[in-house]
DNA sequence: AAGCTCTCTGAATCGTCAC
DNA sequence: AGTGACGATTCAGAGAGCT
């Protein structure tokens, strides 16, 4: 028997592609079970004969607009079980990612908010070497839309924004991608040398979802999974991934890739990480360690408010006391304040704000004794 | 009795603002009889509390009552009634162009495939100066998607390739357009000094859809037509333009703006386009595509340091983390340091700068497709 | 005049944890 | 489950005012 290695994901078949259609399989995984989907799927269904109207020999205005909607009705249809499904497998704390184009995002996206999907975002690949309009009818169709949701409305979702932050040249990063489409090396040919999928996705898309919205352990589940770039992405990167996909051949060209593909070192896959993730240091162990004296006196980072400590941490200015952040809310009449970047104590006759005594604190911390 | 200009035109009120609920007026005027509607519509952003930059000042949000609908079944109800409205007033040759944010446009885009219009593309607007993401939990929201249909499928449409074209510097227009946004002298004040619409769309983003889409003397309808950018830039390019808008002081700043615009000379559509400066690239996009692979090692263009890449695009070396700029700058103890010229790579055996790949990227992002 | 600093603002679904 | 305290978090560009 295995130990299961997390609570709810015993029964998954990590790192497998399994087989079938995507809505029966995902009806047979564990519920709460998934960190996160990709899913990049067809919008040019075969629309199933019951469906189609009847073969007349001639078709007026009414009947088209009828059969129009009748195509749009089978595709909603798709995407609302597809979807069910894919929200019943995903943890409270999971999320979606959709991507798609004109035809079919718009379909998508409104069902994702029927189903109480919460929108975090809708971003744009920007496709860098686009395949041009050749008949000058319209614009270059130069993007794909991707859209990412949180299950509900209020619940946690992973985003490590320091992390893109860092593959942005420290600037955040923002709903528009640059990144070029799927070529060269990278694109994947069958034994006769034609490519072995029609819309390959660049792995360096996948690179940015991965890093931005996962953590190294996590279980990402590609329920359109074609030639297999979310789990060739997700091993690189020392994620979990589950694949399902119908087409043997899709399957056959994936298993291969993704066994060529290195994971990483554990060094290189560690992320800048957010100050939110480090240890709360109460400012009252400044002044018990006595970095702070009670009695001594603060000044405010412009210089126009003063303060002193008091010996339980607390502070005290001019009609009022509270902590390190009450008392500079309250001196600038602001909803908030953080203390921490806000008052300075004087260290050789300089202001230096308290938060380096903080960074000290949380160094000792971290060292392993 | 007038003759009348177009047949079915007659009794189009051109270039006036109309009073009223868009759905209403657009039902009293004659169908078939106008050429291009361009629709700015309430996107129901949902907002809840109040959001406070960085420096605790407060955003204006937008928070009018027009923006508010009860669930979306009430949004979706006034969109199908607007569009149908919309669709009636549009001849066989029309097209429209509506805008949203990810909040609705999943929405309208649906419901403009369900009403039989043909969508001929999705168009990006990138905003090169949007408002970040002050608390870091999202991607900085910096586009707003257009779509653009034709009537029906297979009906004609109007669209100015070459014009189109020439506006970007001889390459077939994208569907991702960069424009900043409404600021400046060109947003409106009311009298108090404040901004007149909490939205006001800028000229340069109608100038491009109306010269794409439209001839002179066409006639372009806008049903949420707000402070008239639609109609100041239809008077600046020759066309006929129908405001409908339902509050009165946006009537008024429109009418009053629309009346000091004048119609500009043929030679005046003539825009000198800035020289672009070369484009930035951020060292982890390397990472993302590849080029560079998580725990590569990177060796100082002196031979003295060393430090490995990581799948965030920042390095790590002894002691040192940070973008190639700071891990490079610390090791030679200067104050700073140009990494794209201070590493290098390995490449058959040889130590390669790593600016050569990004110069691989600019040339390929210099490329016109 | 040119250049500098400082201030302000933009369609935004913008916390989390302990008690 | 509701309350209160902590404390993390921003980019581009315009305009005003000053040297």
């Amino acid at each position: 028997m295995t130990k299961p290695r997390k609570k709810g994901a015993a029964a998954l078949p990590l790192n497998t592609i399994l087989d079938g259609d995507c809505i029966e399989v995902m009806n047979s995984l564990p519920e709460n079970s998934v960190d996160l989907i990709f899913a990049d799927p067809p919008y040019n269904l075969q629309l199933k004969g019951d469906l189609h109207r009847p073969d007349n020999s001639k078709v007026d205005a009414v009947d088209d607009e009828w059969d129009q909607f009748s195509s749009f009705a089978a595709y909603d249809k798709f995407t609302r079980e597809w979807l069910a499904a894919a929200r019943r497998l995903l943890k409270p704390t999971g999320a979606i990612w959709v991507i798609g184009s004109y035809h079919n995002v718009f379909r998508m996206g409104a069902e994702l908010q029927n189903q109480g999907f919460w929108i975090l975002n809708d971003v744009v690949w920007r496709k860098s070497n686009p395949m041009p309009n050749f008949r000058g009818k319209r614009f270059t169709n130069a993007h794909e839309t991707m859209i990412w949701a949180s299950k509900s409305e209020g619940s946690k979702y992973t985003f490590n924004y320091e992390a893109l932050k860092s593959l942005n040249e420290g600037v955040q990063m923002r709903s528009d991608w640059v990144l070029p489409i799927c070529t060269g090396h990278e694109r994947l040919k069958n034994e006769n040398g034609e490519k072995a999928h029609p819309t390959q996705k660049p792995e360096s898309l996948l690179h940015r979802v991965l890093v931005g919205s996962t953590n190294p352990g996590d279980v990402v589940l590609d329920p359109f999974f074609g030639t297999g770039t979310t789990g060739a992405v997700a091993k690189m990167l020392g994620r979990e991934f589950i694949g399902i996909e119908r087409e043997e051949e899709y399957r056959k060209v994936a298993e291969k890739r993704i066994k060529s593909v290195k994971k990483y070192d554990k060094e290189a896959l560690e992320v800048s990480t957010s100050k939110r993730a480090q240890p709360r240091v109460p400012f009252g162990q400044l002044v018990e360690r006595g970095m702070l004296r009670p009695g001594e006196e603060l000044t405010s980072m412009n210089g126009r408010y003063k303060a002193k400590v008091r010996a339980d941490g607390t502070l005290v200015g001019k009609d009022v006391k509270g902590s390190i952040h009450q008392v500079g809310a309250a001196y600038e009449g602001a909803p908030s304040c953080n203390g921490w970047t806000y008052w300075t104590y004087k260290k050789e006759g300089k202001k230096v704000p308290i938060d380096l005594l903080r960074q000290e604190i949380r160094a000792e911390m971290a060292r392993p004794n």
